[in-house]
DNA sequence: TTGTATGCGTTATCAT
DNA sequence: ATGATAACGCATACAA
């Protein structure tokens, strides 16, 4: 039940093992009569030549790695799949890997991949500082890679990234502008670029309006965050008018404890979220939030991997900054 | 640039890639001190086995690969994250690949793993009949793979499973034990296994209470088919009285509409989900679930396979089905 | 204890 | 158009 390999098929047709090979590779001249005749007995025997065998010997694997930092949310699986679906279109096979927000484990992953031979990389860092050195060797050994969503600046690679600032800004703007006054930002990881962006967004669209600047809690991303922060605001008497979060998740958790201790939404506390969790329409009431065009930040990312891929070494680092949206929606408008 | 292999490092030390070799595997006889400069010099010099040379001498990769249908939503990734734990613990490394919900992806993602030399396969099945064949044959070639979740009962393999007859019936009971007639079963897709036996679990329920079996109504697992269901409802006024849906996201999706045309959870339609999607809590008013232990799931399988791969051939197929718990909160809490 | 030589399954170069 | 052979990087049986 061993695996069928070429010598066999090569003997079987009382052929060398390399005009089996060619009848395999296109680039060679073969008969096509013997061409066809190999084909057709390899596929009888179950032959199918070993990508491993291939790799030692040409560095080449066609496989491309995927390192996110986690993928319970639905942020990173949507990216996941619009790279997966620009790569599998051109003949690559994506294998994935998530590092448990671990920068230990992102590392190790990593290391498989390249070890595996993939062709190229597109990743979102744990943390933007603990591996740089290690990336800034990977760099220098030319291995393609493309880093989205959380990424070091100075690295000398291409780059898909989100206008977080802008973004934020206008969220808080919209909040502004419909007349709440005390506003808290519920601001992600601390040591994350995205984090500061979204920040001075929301102090920049304070400062626009001539308006204090609110107040900034930081308590990442996760749902159980939310709950708890809006918690301690009711207990401390403390509930702002409308709140501006980092993350759809900790926007809906802290929605949903106000909820339960009576208030409402929008009438006491206006909400705003970020990154569009497919889940922010879904919501009673829906939640006002910023989009991020997650399938087109895969896509994007996976396209410029494979320039650099086909170009081979000769190419410009590029940092596209791609585009979101503000859903206005239930949780934010004043209805006075 | 290129990679330091272990000729580099014999060449360096003056002894011949046999011995570098010795010193990076501990069952040879090798003399301490050569071992320690070895470690010491090759480590100097970057030097790292390449794991393709290793994989094409020993056919055996210590990585594990994991195929599930799609991660958007938060079932497929816990179950993930639990079986990394353990596999990890124990050296190996976890390549994850989704199909997408398509058997023919899940074809090639399945073929580029084992051509990729994985010792083991994790796999949900897209579809339990289009594939079939080939993992039969997979199966007798002896590569160890585990089933979970959606499995097909004759493959000789072990499988992780969740007893969703009973826990549909569970969930139903519930239903009926508040007192709810009308209660209508969002099902699932139709031709997976799980969605039928959580069709008779809810057609168990009602037998064993003597009550007329409710309507079925296949919408599958999505969100937006939990919306365009409570809004079919609403037009054609045949709203019922209670909703067990197949998937939490069906649940909230038919939750909001409801809400949203004015009808109260649980005072007009009492609602249960199926498969705690972290979210069910979260909702307003939060949701009845069926809770599966998916980090468990994920744990049970990599044991499995561990100790197929270990047992190397001499295994006995096992079959594990786990525990859930039924999260009863507000949305199905009869008032009256 | 260490070195030599072979093979894992391919592709590519050089003959024929 | 096809065959022989040398690599790719490593582990191991055998020799020294």
């Amino acid at each position: 039940m061993e695996h069928v390999t070429i010598k066999d098929v090569a003997k079987k047709l009382n052929v060398s093992v390399s005009t089996v090979s060619r009848a395999f590779n296109d680039k060679y001249d073969i008969r096509k009569e013997t061409k066809d005749l190999i084909l057709k007995t390899a596929k009888e025997m179950g032959y199918r030549p070993n990508p491993i065998a291939k790799k030692l010997l040409q560095k080449r694997s066609f496989n491309i790695g995927i390192v996110v930092p986690e993928f319970v949310n639905s942020f990173f699986p949507e990216v996941i799949i619009g790279a997966q679906e620009v790569l599998i279109e051109k003949g690559y096979q994506v294998l994935i890997m998530q590092s448990d927000q671990s920068w230990e484990t992102e590392r190790k992953n990593v290391q498989v991949l390249v070890d595996n031979m993939v062709d190229g990389l597109i990743i979102s860092l744990s943390s933007e500082s603990k591996n740089s050195t290690y990336y800034q060797k990977l760099i220098t050994s030319n291995i393609p890679i493309v880093f989205f969503n959380r990424v070091v600046e100075e690295f000398e690679t291409s780059k898909v990234l989100f206008d977080d600032y802008k973004w934020a800004l206008f969220a808080t703007e919209h909040l502004i502008i419909q007349g709440y006054k005390d506003i808290v930002h519920l601001a992600g990881t601390k040591n994350l670029t995205l984090t500061k962006n979204r920040m001075k967004g929301f102090e920049a669209a304070h400062k626009k309006y001539k308006q204090p600047v609110g107040r900034v809690i930081h308590c990442g991303f996760k749902m159980e965050a939310g709950e708890q922060v809006a918690l301690k605001m009711i207990e401390k008497n403390k509930v702002p008018r409308a709140i501006f979060a980092a993350s759809d998740a900790t926007a809906i958790g802290a929605m949903h404890v106000f909820k339960k201790h009576g208030l409402s939404i929008p009438e006491d506390v206006a909400i705003v979220g970020f990154s569009e969790s497919r889940l922010a329409a879904h919501t009673s009431p829906p939640i006002t939030s910023v989009e991020q065009p997650t399938n087109d930040i895969g896509q994007t990312a996976a396209k410029l991997l494979l320039e650099q891929i086909e170009n081979n070494g000769i190419f410009v680092p590029q940092t596209i900054i791609l585009n979101g949206r503000l859903n206005i929606r239930e949780s934010s408008i004043n209805i006075v």
